[in-house]
DNA sequence: ATACTTGCAAATGATTTGCCAGTGT
DNA sequence: ACACTGGCAAATCATTTGCAAGTAT
């Protein structure tokens, strides 16, 4: 899947391959270097979302998050309140792309940049009396 | 509207605003700055924002874009694929909110972080015959 | 006069790049 | 062998902070 490419399958690319299928959710380049150099984790994450194996995104304003471009595109929805992640398959958004493909002819995707607002939770806390 | 804080109207500050006001679109802190010093841009631009007259987008891996809070808090679509930024009033995403509201009880924002995807004009271009 | 503000320089956090030694194939 | 890679240090970009001098009120 990786030689394809003219690539090598080096121990840090398979380390970090290895952490990032391994995670249960998106993890920052720091979380998946381990003891090799965040450079060369960059670098490898850089390369293996070009040969698209690798995808990222950013929830907030903290560093980039990255996730197997495998089992699937999720899509994101964020708390700005609380800062709650909701991972939801894109069949989920259907509803939602097909309003705004309608609306603008725009093709949405939420998978780089989450549906951001305020989740059921925060929306009662804020609504009830304190 | 502004000395209603305890802040002064100094010289900076009022042509961080003028600048603000005067765009017709987002603009970067450095675009804001003009001769004085960037610091200072973000020292005002943050003040602002807490006392609700400025806030700010992040349309892409650029640094963040700031506009007028005033004139109603237009949402942002964008392409991935041409860069385009489309602002539109909250009422047109209406019936887009309304449908992630029932689905997952969130109250979606696209103020800060915009729709993305592909344009109509990058869709058709990429399902045309070369 | 006093407290808010500024410019300037230095610090921080995230990410990128140059360079040369190391290693897959 | 040769080209792809890794570590390490330094560079870059966006943004923040410390500090002493400047200024609105």
């Amino acid at each position: 899947v990786v030689r394809s490419h003219g690539l090598r399958l080096s121990t840090a690319r398979r380390l970090v391959l290895e952490a990032l299928y391994a995670a249960d959710g998106p993890r920052t380049a720091d979380q998946l270097a381990g003891d090799m150099d965040v450079a060369s984790v960059y670098r490898n994450l850089e390369t293996l979302e070009e040969i698209g194996l690798v995808r990222h995104v950013h929830l907030g304003h903290g560093p980039g998050l990255y996730v197997r471009a495998s089992e699937g595109d999720r899509e994101y929805l964020r708390c700005d309140s609380c800062g709650a992640v909701t991972a939801v398959e894109p069949a989920e958004l259907e509803g939602v792309r097909a309003l705004i493909r309608d609306r603008f002819g725009h093709e949405a995707r939420f998978t780089h940049f989450p549906i951001a607002g305020r989740c059921a939770d925060c929306v009662a806390r804020a609504s009830d009396p304190h």
